[in-house]
DNA sequence: GGCATGTGTAAGTCTGAACTTACATGCTTC
DNA sequence: GAAGCATGTAAGTTCAGACTTACACATGCC
C-alpha cells in the first residue's frame, strides 16, 4: 500500500461528518436523503462526503429503483480494518520510494 | 475514545507531509532542525506538524542540551496502534451521544 | 565581534476543502 | 399540471490549515 492509498483512506476517516455518517450508515444500508435527515445535514454537502468516503472503498452506494418506482441511492459500509501504527506507516512510505526508483516496472 | 479523540489522531495521521515525519523519526529519534534537512522542509512548517503530531500522541518531544552546548529539541515516536474499523469508529461516536446525555457525570 | 548552528514565534499569503443556495431532472399521486 | 420526494450538479462563499518569510534569542568557535 502506498502512503498515497492510506492517506485517502486516513483523510476520507479523519473529519468529524463523516465519521458520523459512517457510524449511521454502519446500522444499516441507507439511502441518500433518509441519511441526511438523520444526520440534519444538507444532501449535497453529504453527497461530497459520500463521495469521498467511497472512493476511499469505505462505504458502497448504488443506485436502486423502489417498489413505487423511485430511484434510491443506497449506501453501505464496504469491509474494511485498517492499522494505523508505524510499521503500515513506514512501509507505505517506503512503498512510494520504491515506485519512483521503479520507473520502468522493474522490481527491486 | 471519543470521536473527538479519535478524530486528533486520525486528522493528525491523515497528510502527506506528517506520514513521512512519522517515517521518517521511527528510524530512531532525531532533532528539529536536522529532521527539517533531511525532509527538505523549512523549519517552521515542520514545527507545526510536530505540535500537531504531539498533541495527537503520535511523537514525543523532549528539549535537551548537547554536549557542545546547543540546545536540542528531539522528538521520536510515541506509542500507538490504533485500528481503524467500523467497530471502532461507531465506537467513538457512540461515546460522543453518551458524554452529551451524560450531564451530571450519571452513567447509564 | 562575527559567523555558524540551534530553538521558538509572529505575521502574512494562499490554496483547497467544507458548506450553502439554487436549479435541472425524473417519477409518482392527487 | 401541480405537489411531493428522490437524485445529481453547478456556482458561489467562507474558513481553516498549510506554507513562507522574517525576526528574536542563545551558544560555541574562529
Amino acid at each position: 500500500m502506498t502512503s498515497e492509498e492510506l492517506l485517502v483512506v486516513l483523510a476520507a476517516v479523519g473529519h468529524a461528518q463523516r465519521l458520523r455518517v459512517i457510524a449511521e450508515i454502519a446500522g444499516g444500508r441507507m439511502y441518500v436523503s433518509e441519511l441526511a435527515r438523520r444526520l440534519k445535514m444538507s444532501r449535497p454537502l453529504l453527497y461530497m462526503h459520500l463521495e469521498r468516503l467511497e472512493k476511499a472503498g469505505l462505504v458502497v452506494g448504488s443506485l436502486e429503483l423502489s417498489e413505487d418506482g423511485k430511484a434510491l441511492k443506497y449506501f453501505e459500509l464496504g469491509p474494511f480494518d485498517l492499522r494505523v501504527n508505524a510499521e503500515t506507516i513506514v512501509a507505505a512510505v517506503a512503498a512510494d520510494a520504491a515506485r519512483h526508483s521503479d520507473v520502468k516496472g522493474n522490481r527491486t
